[in-house]
DNA sequence: TCGTATATTGTTATAATATAACGTTATGTA
DNA sequence: TACATAACGTTATATTATAACAATATACGA
């Protein structure tokens, strides 16, 4: 069987609505919403999540338990992601810098190990917030 | 009231267990293990955690929910952290890399976000599970 | 040393997040 | 068709984390 083309039912409906949203969902958030559409178990929503984050389409905020679309249309950093997170208003945004992707994509330490992967969260006061 | 300069009770018992291990724990297994000190609740160990994370002694593995004891002796970079972990034996390993720690604590985009805090978490897998 | 604010503790209950295990149905391809 | 893999549906349960309340301890200024 080859690598799938496209996505499944339930991958869809989930897809669908993350992408509608431009901040992270939670999980059971999804699973509210996408009730509607047939999808009644966390573990359909979950399947769904796995499966989109494994493709790149969808990216984990790990410090959050949350879901957001990936913004970089062509999803090639799908391996390799950098969001900015509002610690007051908890606004994520993903970062697209390619200099900075380089540097980590290239980054070598001493512990011979070799990374295929990262995840960067930064943390800080978006400029709205900022200014309150 | 001033800057809490000593570690409390349970913070002082959950840190010793922490250190005592070389990879991350998860907070109920510290809990199963602290309970003969005294500890009885999960509270008691989340507090204590929380605690321990917000001055640095203890970092959270984000994607793994666990917790780990700061290796860096002067936890000046507590709120910049970066480690890596070997997806097949789940070995963790705090980063200690000056450059990359410059590099990403003086990181700016145009988003017009200061950042004050940042976490990293490199994927891939260690040298003895490359040579498997 | 009294008063007050903050931190920590102890406890029970419950919320939020995620997976196990089972059987069934769909899809790709030799 | 036959086979392998992927996706689905379902129930139950595991894992991670917090709410809410009352009590005790600690720091520090007046």
């Amino acid at each position: 069987m080859q690598k799938q083309q496209y996505l499944s039912k339930n991958q869809k409906i989930v897809l669908d609505h993350v992408e509608k949203s431009n901040q992270p969902l939670k999980a059971y958030s999804i699973l509210y919403n996408v009730q509607k559409k047939g999808l009644k178990a966390p573990l359909q929503v979950y399947r769904a999540l796995d499966k989109l984050v494994e493709i790149g389409k969808i990216h984990k905020i790990e410090s959050r338990n949350a879901f957001v679309a990936c913004k970089n249309s062509n999803c090639v950093v799908s391996n390799a992601t950098a969001f900015s997170i509002c610690e007051s208003c908890e606004k994520v945004t993903e970062i697209n810098n390619s200099k900075l992707s380089k540097y980590l994509s290239n980054f070598e330490d001493n512990s011979g190990m070799k990374y295929s992967k990262y995840n960067l969260e930064f943390f800080g006061l978006c400029k709205k917030c900022k200014n309150k």
